[in-house]
DNA sequence: ATGGCCTGCAACGCAGGA
């Protein structure tokens, strides 16, 4: 069971990129972030002809989230539970024998910011969903876009980001509940050393002088990390033309 | 070289991202 997570920065501008990504790796589930397309404009059908079911939540020019899999998903949830937001950040869905939680964490801009009061409280409420969700789902994936580097090693200058947000500490804390709570970064599963990125920024030629951030996770409950076979990240499309400004995260998992 | 870009919407600049 292949599983993939991508903020693809617009879906109407990267689709085509998808799509040959999803024919290059064939995921059997690929989480969608930042698609900024609302659902009637969503193109379910260039995914079916590409062998894959669509769930979507979406708005206008913001936020939006897709999961896209080989299997029928079931039992879909589009927000938050006792979260009033417009924002469309939250999707989860069953394929298979999975849960599948697809995240779009706010980025919450800076410290000083609404945004980021914003963010830690929607973090807050998260957590509290996610000690639930540990509870009915053992085999539990949240997946995305976290908008947080979890540690030093997932920054390419700790001392340039330093207290900065994605770097900040109590995000950083926001992140270790969900570890605490048993869920397993299923990078780290497989990889210990820095310099592993799934962010670059557009400017400065970041992609080419590596100078990232690793913020796209594939958290793992339990019963999943055990049989976490391999986890990578697909610097590949962040060289296409026209690239996302981030790459594509994948974990396998070998089901019994 | 200490700043550099991209997207959507709208309207010919802005907000937002990270």
């Amino acid at each position: 069971m292949k599983i993939a997570s991508w903020n693809v920065n617009s879906l109407r501008v990267r689709l085509p990129q998808v799509l040959r990504w999803l024919d290059t790796q064939r995921p059997d589930v690929l989480a969608m972030q930042e698609t900024k397309t609302e659902d009637k404009d969503f193109p379910v059908e260039e995914f079916s002809a590409a062998g894959y079911n669509a769930v979507c939540s979406g708005q206008p020019t913001y936020n939006g989230v897709a999961i896209l899999s080989r299997d029928e998903p079931e039992n879909v949830l589009t927000a938050l539970p006792d979260f009033t937001d417009p924002q469309r950040r939250v999707l989860a869905a069953s394929i298979g024998a999975l849960r599948i939680v697809d995240l779009y964490v706010p980025n919450g801009q800076s410290l000083e910011s609404d945004k980021y009061r914003y963010k830690l409280d929607w973090l807050a409420q998260l957590d509290l969903w996610v000690g639930e969700l540990t509870r009915q789902h053992p085999n539990l994936v949240l997946l995305g876009d976290f908008n947080i580097a979890p540690d030093d090693r997932d920054v390419h200058d700790p001392k340039v980001w330093a207290g900065q947000v994605l770097v900040s500490e109590p995000e950083r804390a926001a992140f270790r509940k969900f570890e605490a709570r048993g869920l397993k970064d299923s990078f780290r599963l497989h990889e210990q050393g820095g310099g592993h990125f799934s962010w670059w920024d557009y400017r400065a030629a970041g992609f080419r002088r590596n100078l990232g951030l690793r913020i796209d996770h594939i958290l793992l409950s339990p019963a999943l990390a055990e049989r976490c076979a391999s986890a990578s990240i697909d610097r590949e499309p962040r060289g296409w033309e026209r690239p996302s400004d981030h790459a594509p995260v994948l974990a396998e998992i070998t089901l019994p």
